[in-house]
DNA sequence: CTGATTTGTTAACAAATGTTATCGCGGGAG
DNA sequence: CTCCCGCGATAACATTTGTTAACAAATCAG
């Protein structure tokens, strides 16, 4: 799991084993909820295996932002930042482990990161590549239909189409499961 | 223009003149191209009066995906940074009284500004802002109706709807002009 | 001022999407 | 094994949204 992090990351073994052993081990059931809805993140999670989605509570409806699978990293980062209240519950779909790290720990770490130009530059374009994701779902919500945006998905992403249940990919699409199973037998038979 | 730099950056007078003296200024009328899709994005722009959109060509037609008013920053960040094409159209609506800036030099202006704690961590603070932005414009897509997100624009970006041409706001909206009108006559109604 | 272009409204009809309900399949709990 | 229950498919009907077209109002160039 923390091979990729000595190829990419230029520090000495020192430091990276201290790193390393900021993060501890959990095995989890399908459906944990790893964040509540409402609740301060203090955790940050790393998915050795598994899968997770991300969602909150609309008028009684989940809504599924976000889907995330191996080698991923997971938390509500607006939570975790800015010290407020999670928008959003995260929570597994498929039984999974997981490596976790402190807050306190992670700031640390973070705090040490950014005086080392690449590494600062690193985290920099992390956060832009995440803007531009973001902006890329945002600009394809305006610009595709639902059905242009399930082929995108099955083109893009793969994985969602087959690990995740339906009715979540349809709450991700931002339309009904009905109207998913519609797009599938229409695709199916053109 | 450049007062809120003096108050909120801490750097000396010289270096803030040396960075003040970088910005150009341009005047423009309504609907001149800053930078044209396709082309890579050499500058940013701050606009001091006037306001931007920033879309791109679907099959067609005008997507928008950005307004922008006075004292914002707008350029192509993606294709800025990435020196890659620009995906979007940059045009102003009004006519407009902007500041320049050439990429070598802002680029020169973050390399130094990266090395001062304070001036870094406000850095990435904005783009984490503009993450969460784009994320509150992703989920509000999935999340609202056209309605709602009229209402919200109503209720958070009341320039927009003062200002900028109808049926952009529908462009923006991911509507048609026609429907943008029907939902404006019902809520007149109502 | 005047004609042309841009912008906004409305109506009639078509297509997309949501709602509700029903059925069936398959896996997990007991 | 059996019985739920989660998941997916489909149908019938309701609502929302798009398309096209015609017209009205506002704005702009000459």
């Amino acid at each position: 799991m923390f091979s990729t992090f000595r190829d990419r990351f230029p520090i000495d073994d020192k430091k990276r084993n201290e790193y390393v052993s900021y993060f501890k081990l959990m095995k989890v059931p399908a459906k944990t909820r790893l964040l509540e809805e409402g609740k301060i993140s203090k955790k940050m999670f790393l998915i050795e295996t598994g899968c997770i989605r991300v969602w909150f509570n609309n008028n009684g409806k989940d809504v599924t932002t976000q889907f995330f699978f191996e080698n991923n990293m997971v938390g509500s980062i607006e939570s975790f930042r800015k010290n407020i209240p999670s928008p959003v519950t995260i929570e597994t779909i498929e039984p999974s482990v997981l490596w976790w790290i402190h807050k306190k720990d992670l700031d640390k770490i973070m705090e040490e990161i950014k005086e080392i130009p690449s590494l600062r530059d690193m985290f920099i374009d992390a956060i832009f590549d995440r803007t531009y994701d973001y902006m890329k779902q945002f600009i394809s919500s305006i610009k595709d239909s639902p059905e242009q945006r399930y082929l995108n998905l099955i083109q893009e992403r793969p994985q969602i189409i087959r690990r995740i249940p339906q009715h979540y990919i349809a709450s991700y699409l931002g339309i009904t499961k009905v109207h998913l199973s519609r797009i599938k037998s229409k695709l199916a038979k053109g």
